[in-house]
DNA sequence: ACACGGATACTA
DNA sequence: AGTATCCGTGTC
């Protein structure tokens, strides 16, 4: 299937990820990830700017920067953390600030026997509700690091969540005062619950 | 609380 | 070469 054909059928098109990569990251929250034989819905995302977020790999590192400047907009950023966990990020670039969206919890909609095959837990819970746990689950790996998401075989379906909240992003240790993770409320799959910072996250966030 | 373990970008 | 850092998970 290619990008022509998804076009009006509920998947995003690239035209959603030129976003300004705010707006794309909070409206990432309740659209589907599809992954071949899973998918799930998406609970919480962190967004990540191309320009003066320390926290951002583009700001210390050049490989960073030169995949962004090489990828169009909608492009997988898949890399390795901590030596052992695969997370999967989505390039936003286009019309407003550019930006690299991580994708941090998933609410399991389908495919849950492969994902607790390849998850080792059975708990539905355990499956997604971490930016690792997630790759994890839905055989997601370095292999498909730069893998177009609006071209074929996986993508993100679009959704709605019923409310979102913004909260200070979580295990970074530079820039953690901006209020850039975004979360479906009351969402029991997310990683980590809202903390004291969140708040609910309206049309005005910069 | 801590162990686990690899890529990247520094220093030299 | 060696070192510091890093968007985490599982088990203790």
């Amino acid at each position: 299937m290619g990008e022509a054909d998804r076009s009006s059928s509920g998947w995003l098109g690239r035209g959603f990820f030129e976003q300004d990569f705010l707006e794309c990251a909070r409206g990432l929250v309740g659209c589907e990830l599809c992954w071949e034989d899973a998918a799930g819905r998406i609970v919480e995302t962190e967004a990540y700017a191309v320009e003066g977020d320390a926290a951002c790999h583009t700001f210390t590192r050049r490989s960073a920067r030169e995949f962004v400047e090489r990828n169009p907009a909608g492009t997988a950023y898949v890399y390795l953390n901590y030596g052992m966990h695969w997370l999967i990020n989505v390039l936003v670039k286009g019309r407003g600030r550019q930006g690299i969206v991580l994708i941090r919890a998933l609410e399991p909609t389908r495919g849950l026997d492969g994902m607790r095959g390849r998850r080792g837990v059975e708990a539905e819970r355990a499956l997604c509700s971490g930016p690792g746990k997630l790759t994890q689950a839905l055989g997601i790996t370095g292999a498909d690091h730069e893998r177009d998401l609006c071209g074929g075989g996986v993508g993100i379906r679009s959704g709605r969540a019923a409310a979102v909240l913004e909260d200070r992003r979580i295990g970074i240790s530079r820039a953690v005062e901006l209020p850039w993770r975004f979360l479906e409320a009351k969402s029991p799959w997310v990683s980590v619950k809202p903390g004291p910072w969140a708040r609910v996250s309206g049309l005005a966030i910069s």
